[in-house]
DNA sequence: GTAACGCTGTGACTGTTTTCACGGCTTAAT
DNA sequence: ATTAAGCCGTGAAAACAGTCACAGCGTTAC
């Protein structure tokens, strides 16, 4: 319980994450330092927001040549990733499934999709998009010999809260759930809720009823 | 500019759309009336919470019944939704988009996907999934004749930017954003950000420490 | 040298979101 | 009737998140 590596708050390991990938995809190339307002910029935040948050990775700046490229990738790197690769399970495979593994296979991350599932027979056995797919008979087995402990939802909103307790069961302790169903899980479980309609439906509201006010969210 | 109707903060517009799908969809049939402690139990949220999210909607239950659960629905899609439908365009016709197409499909809900867009000659001028798909060039022509003003952006990352400034340019007032890269959109545009590099990451980092700290997340 | 600049890191502040806690109401039971 | 119970609505407090503003420090310019 001591929890004597600071914990870092919700949001602000998002933003780091965030600026993490901005930094790494969308710097110039030829750039080796920017400085705050810069990353804010490209973050859509503000520059105290941004010297905010990385007062939490540890990493310190220069007062003039502002913060190297590199060295902030890393030290955000240290906090946010494990140190070997990250294995995580998706479940399911159908199109929101294919369009995740789309996502990550693009993009260079710790995180590594290791295994798909699916319960549909003819989905199952087979490398889609480069990752291997099993039935959801094999959850347990490969969540360990994986060592697997974090999970994509990504099946029809019935089938979700069955996969979630399955997942739970195989030892699974963070959960990605982007099916339309809020999912019971145990307490010690780390859970993000990620519903598309609710996103649309405020979306939407905050469009009809335009007062020239500006939100923007994440998450 | 007088804003009469008095706003409803970000955050509670977003839960008023989780509790009435909650209630539209997982209601037991045979219930006409609920408590707010129900309603948090679904939501995984307190009651209190509960409670004043709903003095938003002006809806006032009763102290001993509860909330009479057809009412509240009403009460919720007033302030919800548009009276008549409202019509949203989809970009991009990959796996997310029609991935988004099955959600909204399927679901009961005053949001309308009447349009998709693509710049893939292959998969324009055809129905997909239900839904007309049209080339990106008829976008500002489609958007009048719809008269659509929320759009959903998930085509990859580095065209998304493009994307967007068509939209606006078309008149588009909200956007959900599923690429993978933030948008700059003019202040009196309403952005929802909705990565899932960043939120997978989140969940990672989160389930790696777990100190038997919960969380939970939306939007 | 030294003055001016412009950035960082951070304490203090402001604003927002959530929880607490209690008065009031409505029903049911004695 | 009167009492007891239990929930609702809401003012007040607490917790949280974001912004402001400024001291301190390299760097550059003169």
């Amino acid at each position: 319980m001591a929890n004597h590596v600071r914990s870092i708050p919700d949001k602000v390991v998002g933003r780091l994450s965030l600026y993490r990938s901005l930094l790494q995809d969308h710097a110039p190339e030829n750039v080796t330092h920017l400085f705050s307002h810069d990353l804010a910029r490209m973050a859509r935040v503000s520059a105290a927001q941004v010297r905010r948050d990385l007062m939490d990775t540890g990493y310190i700046g220069s007062p003039n040549k502002g913060y190297e490229i590199k060295k902030l990738v890393g030290c955000i790197s240290r906090i946010l990733d494990n140190p070997e690769c990250e294995n995580v399970a998706l479940i399911g495979v159908g199109h929101l499934g294919r369009a995740i593994i789309d996502y990550f296979q693009g993009r260079r991350s710790n995180l590594c999709i290791v295994a798909a599932f699916d319960n549909n027979p003819s989905k199952v056995n087979r490398i889609v998009q480069g990752v291997k797919a099993y039935p959801i008979s094999q959850l347990q087995e490969i969540v360990e010999n994986e060592k697997i402990n974090t999970a994509i939802v990504a099946v029809p909103g019935n089938a979700a809260q069955g996969v979630a307790d399955q997942l739970v069961q195989a030892g699974i302790r963070g959960i990605l759930n982007l099916a339309p169903t809020p999912l019971y899980v145990p307490e010690n479980i780390y859970l993000v809720e990620q519903d598309m309609t609710m996103s649309l439906e405020k979306v939407a509201y905050f469009a009809r009823r335009s007062f020239n006010k500006k939100g923007s969210k994440n998450e």
